[in-house]
DNA sequence: TCTGGGGTCCTAGGACCC
DNA sequence: TCTGGGGTCCTAGGACCC
């Protein structure tokens, strides 16, 4: 039986997770703000239509004067994770296989489905709509790629309703002599330059190219590229998520950092947290990174940038990991520069099972298998950090800033919206 | 004048994705 | 004053081994 692959990904997610509990935002320019308000990462078709960009550093944008009444917003990952939870609920109870691939799109095996496909994929999108609130599209073919591509047509052609089927092959020749290779997913702005060079603009142009050459410019990953787009699978369903290779916890900070005991907070701040990732998943780690750097982009600044990393004992310990991190930080600080961003990353992951290892143990082994989980269970309970290791600080006054950041409308008992009724 | 071949593992860097 | 964060995969090159 020939696969169907389908995608579905939802509008201009992190917006529509605002809209969700704030309906006077429907219809109005609205943008999600990265992490310490810096860049535009989500924007309604509204905004889009006033000319901000993905990516755009809103601290430079907003001034302009047709900005003046975008509705703009701060990243409440806490509610973007779970709304995108009840999406994934919604599909999962309606068609057999679902990949969930990122936090607002999910892969849907259609193969073999009964009944019209349009008409199936229009009744999903309605439900995601009606049940977890939540504005989509859907694509569907016979490889993953095509269902990206076919999710893209849906998005930037509303005269389809939202869903897209590029199942004939001569509905994807249309598309294909049209649309500008870089639109394919998993050719950047780099491999789309290379091939504009060698002659090949559209996706046409890059079907028809021959395999070695496509090698030779895009190694392996456009040749797998080029094959999908032919309608041959070489992307399979996933059923269950592959095992994490690393963790990390990297953030710019809300003003520069330039004494020593701020940036040691900040790093025991990120491992404690990577640690708490760690636990999470039943992993533990065996290397550890940390880097730091200037700002990259304050011209005539001086730039100083450092990382170091170490193979460790495997562990998921908050303590053991902030002790290393520090260590690991003090040969790369300097002294006299303005820090804006550090981090701590983890790899060389494995499940954190009970095994033989150092020939002398400390007690504190055994203290920590105690303390980590009670640890675990009170932050659980009464919010992130209610305890914490000292080495994190109190105050922590270079944190990023967050200056609108909406409610934690589900996930938190204080922010439920209470409505009124006699 | 002459200086092997083949394999593994690790790391850094680049490119991509959302 | 203020320009994100967290992942994956691939390749090239060096170290090392026999």
């Amino acid at each position: 039986m020939k696969p169907v692959y389908g995608l579905i990904d939802a509008n201009s997610f992190y917006c529509s997770c605002e809209r969700v509990f704030q309906p006077r935002l429907r219809l109005l320019p609205v943008v999600v703000l990265s992490n310490n308000d810096g860049c535009a990462i989500a924007r309604t078709t509204e905004a889009k239509a006033l000319g901000i960009k993905m990516g755009d550093p809103w601290h430079l944008i907003r001034k302009r004067p047709e900005l003046a009444a975008v509705e703009w917003f701060s990243s409440n990952y806490a509610l973007y994770g779970d709304m995108s939870r009840r999406m994934y609920q919604v599909l999962a109870e309606r068609v057999p296989r679902v990949e969930p691939y990122s936090i607002d799109e999910m892969f849907l095996d259609l193969t073999g489905l009964p009944g019209d496909l349009t008409e199936r994929c229009r009744s999903l999108r309605d439900d995601v709509r009606r049940i977890a609130k939540i504005p989509t599209c859907i694509g569907w073919g016979p490889t993953k790629t095509i269902a990206k591509l076919a999710n893209g047509i849906a998005k930037d052609n509303p005269d389809l309703g939202g869903v897209c089927d590029l199942t004939d092959p001569a509905i994807r020749d249309s598309y294909y002599a049209a649309l500008p290779v870089g639109e394919v997913w998993g050719i950047g702005s780099k491999s789309a330059t290379k091939l504009e060079k060698a002659g090949y603009r559209t996706i046409q142009d890059f079907i028809d190219a021959p395999v070695p050459e496509v090698r030779g410019l895009l190694t392996v990953v456009g040749e797998r590229t080029q094959a999908e787009l032919r309608g041959v699978s070489c992307l399979p369903f996933v059923d269950a998520p592959a095992d994490r290779k690393s963790i990390a916890c990297t953030r710019s900070f809300g003003r520069p950092i330039t004494a020593w005991h701020e940036m040691r907070e900040a790093i025991a701040t990120y491992a404690t947290r990577a640690a708490e990732k760690l636990r999470q998943q039943g992993l533990q780690a065996g290397h550890i990174a940390v880097f730091l750097h200037t700002n990259p982009h304050a011209k005539g600044e001086p730039w100083h940038s450092g990382q170091k990393a170490a193979q460790i004992e495997p562990t998921n310990d908050t303590m053991v990991l902030i002790t290393q991190a520090v260590r690991m930080l003090k040969p790369v600080w300097r002294d006299g520069y303005r820090y804006a961003k550090a981090g701590v990353m983890l790899s060389n992951l494995e499940p954190a099972v009970e095994r033989p290892k150092q020939l002398f143990f400390s007690l504190s082994d055994s203290q920590s298998k105690l303390l980590m989980p009670a640890m675990d269970a009170i932050n659980a309970r009464y919010g992130r950090n209610t305890i914490s290791p000292l080495a994190i600080g109190i105050a922590r006054p270079w944190s990023a800033r967050s200056r609108r950041l909406s409610r934690q409308f589900t996930t938190k008992l204080e922010d439920v919206l209470a409505a009124q009724a006699w």
